[in-house]
DNA sequence: TGACGAACCTAACAAGCGTTAGGTAGGTTG
DNA sequence: CAACCTACCTAACGCTTGTTAGGTTCGTCA
């Protein structure tokens, strides 16, 4: 699923995934029509029944994959990195995969930020729990980084993190002159150690002392 | 436009704009029809083209009273607080300005967040300007707040904060256990001073030396 | 060679869409 | 009282939508 094999290639399959993902990105799952789909990949609004039997189930697909992509992203990283590594090297390198997973491989993705909120109920009831499993690994992971703090202040600081990393879509050209490895480490550098480490060494006054 | 006058209030027109901001903050521009918006304001499809010349116009008068509701919340924290304020007061009450107006002032906001990504084009247009001159004062803020850091890192570190506190509309309860303030002060904290800081009080090395 | 299935097409379907024209009820104002 | 305005309604319009039924083409394989 995360390398299209050959025979996914050459089929119309993944050419209607391809564009309507890309599609979907843009135009939300309402605001794409088959049409428009099956105009991206060459062939015509009926046949698109040929290789999915709902807009729905397509839709489905292409969030199926993009989770995929992201999990398979993450094992990689895990199995690559000791967890012996300093805790600012494991997160850059779990960041830089995450956004890797988003700018580099597709737009599947990135369907998953802009078009999973809006999208119809059952839609979105089919694919929480793949979500949620890859949400759980990262949970994990900042267990075993932060082993100091509170189950409720990680999840919290955890969907912080989270909001910063997949907000870049909206803003970040993989093209442009920031490299992605830069917007990863400062990301993850952000995360650790704030703005104020940065123009003047002493911290701010701890200020929320329940978290 | 902040403040619904009486007029506003007991008019169709506002609860028109209420219905509307709801239906497309959860089912986004496309996904939202004007018999959906019609019904929830107890009135019929084509009744809706007295207060709104099109669905089109509707949009961009939610979106625009989402923006006037961020701005009036901006004003009235830099109105409150003062310049010699310490920074981590004066970004939390900012933080809590922001996602005051996300969660404490209807779904017009909100819609900003969730529906204008996939919005057509031409809609999106209208309102750039608007997000701008928004964007623009966060900017000025941020120059006032870091006088050190060169403005390429400080605009990134704006877009990451942003990102954080706009994603908190997919997972934040404002009537769970959490309260607002709380949110606000961590996300404050967890900018300025990182993760880190929380559990060891030693920094990890500097990654990004560029930035 | 002939059967078969994969990949597509054409043409249409009912339903729903945004939008409009024309009408009505009720309050306000000269 | 008449004129007018605001706030709605009904009924329909042309168009697009997701979807389907029934074909065609073409490579594969017994």
């Amino acid at each position: 699923m995360v390398v299209p094999t050959d025979v996914e290639r050459t089929t119309g399959r993944r050419r209607v995934l391809d564009a309507a993902a890309e599609l979907f990105v843009r135009q939300g799952y309402a605001g794409t029509t088959l049409r428009q789909i099956a105009a991206a990949a060459g062939i015509k609004a009926g046949s698109v029944y040929h290789h999915f039997a709902s807009k729905e189930e397509l839709f489905v697909a292409v969030l199926h994959d993009g989770i995929a992509v992201m999990v398979y992203a993450f094992d990689a990283t895990v199995a690559d990195s000791l967890a012996t590594d300093p805790v600012d090297v494991r997160l850059t390198a779990h960041v830089r995969a995450h956004l890797g997973a988003v700018f580099e491989h597709g737009p599947y993705t990135t369907a998953h930020v802009t078009s999973f909120f809006n999208a119809p109920p059952e839609v979105r009831a089919t694919v929480v729990p793949e979500r949620d499993d890859y949400e759980l690994k990262w949970a994990e992971l900042f267990e075993q980084m932060f082993p100091g703090v509170d189950a409720h202040s990680l999840r919290l600081r955890r969907l912080i993190l989270f909001g910063a990393m997949n907000a870049t879509v909206e803003w970040f050209d993989p093209h442009g002159k920031l490299p992605l490895d830069e917007l990863a480490s400062t990301i993850s550098d952000q995360f650790l150690n704030g703005v104020t480490h940065h123009y003047d060494h002493a911290p701010t006054t701890h200020m929320s002392s329940t978290l």
